[in-house]
DNA sequence: TCGCTCATGTAACATGTTACATGATTGG
DNA sequence: CCAATCATGTAACATGTTACATGAGCGA
C-alpha cells in the first residue's frame, strides 16, 4: 500500500488532532499552513476512506447539536509509524509550474504600464501573506519564546514553516519591487520616445 | 477554446524560437526554466497537437541526416496575440503542496539527527541551483551589461526569471541553515540527556 | 428569503506521470 | 555490445478540480 502525499499530508494533521474531513479542509485552508496547497473536499473524503481502508486512521462518529453529525478521523499506530519513517526519507525535487513567472518570462512582450498592474496587485498579495505570517510567528513567540527551539511539540514544526513562509515572502517582495522599479523605468523611457 | 498553462508555456517558448516537441522538453529541463516545472513528453505531444487544432501553431517536417526527422512548430500571428494578452491578465492564486515544508512540519516527530541527513542534502541541491542561475546572469550580463533593463528582447524575460531564481535559492539555503543550526542545538542537549 | 457555514459524499472532467511501442546513430 | 541521445506518439494510471446531490441552522 502506498499513501500519496496528501494522505501524508493528512497523516500529518491527525498526528496532532483528530479531526474530520471538513476540518482537515479548514485547517489546510490557513494562512500559515500555505505549504499543504489547500486540497478539496471532493479529493479529501476518498483519501480518508482510503487511509481507513489501509488501517493508517480510524474513525467515530461524533453527534452535533444544531449541526450535521461530523466523522472524525484519529491516527493509529500504524499511521504514526509510517508517518514518522516518512519524514525522515530523501525529498524528491519536483520543480512546479509557477504561471506568474511564465508570465514574468515573457514580459518582453508586454506593455509596461499594463505588467506594473499585474506586479502591483501581486505585491498586495504578498504582503498581506507575510503579514499573516509574521502574526503566527508572534503568537508561538509569545507562547514559548526561546523554548521553542528544543520542544517536541507540533509548535515546532509550526515555528519552522512559518519561519520559511516569511523569508519567501519577503524575498518575494523585494524581487516584485525590483521589477516594478525596471518597468517603471520603461515607461519613461516610452514617453520619451514619443515625444522627441 | 481554452488554453492550459502549459499551452502557454509552450506558446512562450515558441514566442522566441521555432521548437519541436523534443526540444520543448529539453528547454524546460535546464535549470533556469525552473517555473516551467519539466513536462513530460507524453503530455507535450498532445498538447502541441491541440494548439495546432486550434491554430496558435502551425508545424512543418524537418529532415535531418543522421537523425530522425523532426516536427518543429512556429507560433503563428493568433498564438502570439493570445500569449500577448494572457501575459497581462491577472494570476490567480495557487499554494502548491511542498513535500519538503510538510516535512518540516512533521519534525517534531523526527530524530534530529536523521533530519539533519535530509536537511544537508537538500541544502547541496539549493546550492547547485544556486550556481546554476548565478552563471545564467553572469552569462547574460556579458552580453548585455546595463542595457538588459530597456531591451525588449527574450534576453529580458530571462534576466527577470533567473534574478527570482537567485533570490529564492538565497533566501531557501539561508533557511536550511538556521534549520540545520537548530537540530545541531537539539543533538547536543539529547547527548546531555543521556549521559547526566 | 437569500446566502453562508457546517457536513459528507459521488461523478465528471482536467491535468500530469509512467510505461509501452518503434527505430536509427553515437560514444564508451 | 550496451547505454544514451534523438525523435514521435499512444495508453494506462494517478492526481487534482469542479459540479452535483442533500440538508439543517443562522444571520442579514
Amino acid at each position: 500500500m502506498n499513501i500519496s502525499l496528501l494522505g501524508y499530508a493528512i497523516l500529518s494533521l491527525l498526528a496532532r488532532i483528530p479531526l474530520s474531513g471538513y476540518d482537515i479542509a479548514r485547517e489546510m485552508k490557513k494562512p500559515k499552513s500555505f505549504f499543504f496547497g489547500q486540497a478539496q473536499l471532493g479529493q479529501i473524503y476518498p483519501e480518508l476512506t482510503r487511509l481507513e481502508e489501509a488501517e493508517l486512521v480510524t474513525s467515530t462518529i461524533i453527534e452535533q447539536q444544531g449541526r450535521p453529525d461530523k466523522k472524525v478521523y484519529t491516527i493509529s499506530p500504524t499511521g504514526l509509524r509510517a508517518l514518522k519513517s516518512w519524514v525522515v526519507t530523501a525529498t524528491p525535487i519536483l520543480e512546479t509550474r509557477s504561471e506568474f513567472l511564465i508570465k514574468a518570462h515573457s514580459l518582453w512582450l508586454a506593455d509596461a504600464e499594463q505588467a506594473i498592474i499585474q506586479f502591483r496587485a501581486h505585491e498586495r498579495y504578498h504582503r498581506d501573506n507575510l503579514a499573516a505570517y509574521e502574526a503566527s510567528l508572534a503568537e508561538t513567540g509569545e507562547l514559548w519564546g526561546d523554548s521553542i527551539r528544543l520542544t517536541n511539540t507540533p509548535a515546532f514544526g509550526d515555528y519552522l514553516t512559518v519561519m520559511r513562509g516569511i523569508g519567501y515572502e519577503r524575498e518575494y517582495i523585494t524581487w516584485l519591487q525590483w521589477v516594478i522599479a525596471i518597468l517603471e523605468e520603461r515607461v519613461k523611457q516610452q514617453s520619451l520616445e514619443n515625444s522627441p
